[in-house]
DNA sequence: ATGACGGTGTGGCACCGA
């Protein structure tokens, strides 16, 4: 089974970018953050055409709004952090039902911050703590799981292409990374780094400057399974591909291979 | 120091993103 996590920045936009996507890449399910648009814009039926008949959707005018589109069932959707109050469309939580592997799943935009020290940087901490506590019921439950979406955080400095120049600047505090290790400490892993990987893969360049071309991006974009889930996880991958596309989103799609069943012991 | 690019909504620009 394939996962994937993509900020689309506007689906009415990126809608053909991500049909295309779809059809080179077959994945099972796909997470999308950053939709910017309300649920009777969403393209429900163009997704079904494309084999995608599962939707759920939270989105919100303007900013924010994410989706989880599948090939498999649905059930089970919370909209949003439960606890928490937030008039922002940043979280959906679901169960997939594909044959033989059911999973839960969580798809957030997480909050940006803007920089360290301001009244969005606090709500992105109070936001992430509400997150852990989201989360931690869920690993409760018996079912693995599996957490995608725009972090907007590097989890440490191999996902920076400037760790000094931007060391304690926004997605790059240690209030941020102690935040990212706490999801760790629930019982998830970092995907991406059961492989050996490129140096300086990131999933995010800025639209300014060149910065793709120059490969001055971030790792902010990432996918965290449960230890139930490790043994299974055959590979995890940076589609750099369609940030090449004109008016391409500024993130690139994070990918998750998971086995069917974990490997029996011989 | 600032803005650089792109999307949205409004209206000829402001705002937000990362």
């Amino acid at each position: 089974m394939k996962i994937a996590t993509w900020n689309v920045n506007s689906l009415s936009i990126r809608l053909p970018q991500v049909l295309d996507w779809l059809a080179n890449n077959r994945v099972d399910v796909l997470c999308l953050q950053e939709l910017k648009l309300t649920d009777d814009k969403f393209p429900l039926q163009a997704l079904e055409q494309a084999g995608y008949g599962h939707c759920a959707v939270f989105g919100q005018k303007t900013y924010n709004g994410v989706a989880v589109i599948s090939r498999h069932p649905l059930s089970h959707v919370l909209r949003n952090i439960q606890g928490l109050t937030d008039e922002q469309a940043r979280l959906l939580t679901v169960t997939v039902h594909a044959p033989g592997a059911e999973l839960r799943l969580v798809n957030g935009y997480f909050v940006n911050g803007q920089e360290p020290g301001s009244e969005k940087f606090a709500y992105k901490m109070h936001w992430l703590q509400g997150l852990h506590q989201h989360l931690a019921t869920e690993v409760a439950q018996t079912l693995p799981l599996v957490l995608v979406g725009d972090f907007n955080i590097t989890a440490d400095d191999r996902d920076t292409h400037d760790p000094q120049g931007l060391k304690e600047t926004i997605h790059h505090t240690t209030e941020e990374r102690e935040a990212f290790a706490g999801l760790l400490a629930l019982g998830l892993v970092d995907a991406f780094r059961l492989f050996e990987q490129p140096e300086k893969s990131y999933s995010w360049w800025d639209y300014r400057e060149m910065a793709f071309r120059r490969n001055k991006g971030l790792r902010i974009d990432h996918i965290l399974v449960s230890q139930s889930l490790r043994e299974q996880v055959i590979a995890c991958t940076i589609d750099r591909q369609p940030r090449k596309n004109e008016r391409p989103s500024d993130h690139a799609p994070v990918i998750v291979e998971l086995a069917d069943r974990a490997p029996s012991s011989a």
